[in-house]
DNA sequence: AAAAGTGCTTTGTTTTTCAAAGTTAACCAA
DNA sequence: TTGGTTAACTTTGAAAAACAAAGCACTTTT
């Protein structure tokens, strides 16, 4: 038998950079402390794991303005399309087995 | 908006522990070696992540033989089959907000 | 008697996670 | 202009988790 977590990706077995890239998937552009309070997390936490996702160029960050406010947004890139997609058949391949 | 992530099970986080349970949904009982095998795991690292779903009851240890040589069992308990439900249920309800 | 297998436990290292505090830069109010 | 606030980080350090390797008790196989 085939080992059924081998197609994981290591970068989403985590809960909080699941939960941005599920954000990410239905918005095309989301900013910092909406993110931070939709998965109630502190800055550092929050900043870091978006670090993560933008290193693996699953993400791509957008500095900007409202009005005169720094603003910066968050947006999902093709490849980390698909690499959420790829991740997400991968878990439903090992569950569906039934 | 609700935090996508709060209804994750925790115990979940993890790939291995994911991957034994996934396992044991499908497969009444499993031994220790198998589930080694299919994983591609060490002993201390198997052995502790099923440590880890026995503390929480959610699998069972069946200790018994095959002919006169030891043999470990591994089985899924009811509170486990609820708790992997609701993890996975967790899992879509996050994703399929789409 | 020696080697090998089963199923752990122990030990110790590496990796990951996270909160808290500090930082930089821009805004606004008095 | 001084002081306070918000945004978005970075740094620091501590705690937790993951993991491999080795040791161990027991048994079977050679």
């Amino acid at each position: 038998m085939k080992n059924p977590i081998a197609d994981l990706n290591k970068i989403f077995d985590s809960r909080i950079r699941l939960g941005v890239m599920s954000i990410l998937v239905v918005n095309d552009e989301i900013g910092f402390n909406d993110l931070k309070q939709m998965l109630e997390l502190t800055d550092g936490n929050l900043a870091s794991h978006l670090n993560t996702l933008e290193q693996a160029e699953f993400i791509k960050v957008h500095k900007g303005f409202i009005g005169r406010k720094t603003s910066t947004t968050y947006s999902i890139t093709a490849l980390g399309k698909q690499a959420f997609k790829a991740h997400l058949d991968a878990l439903e391949k090992m569950i569906r087995k039934l």
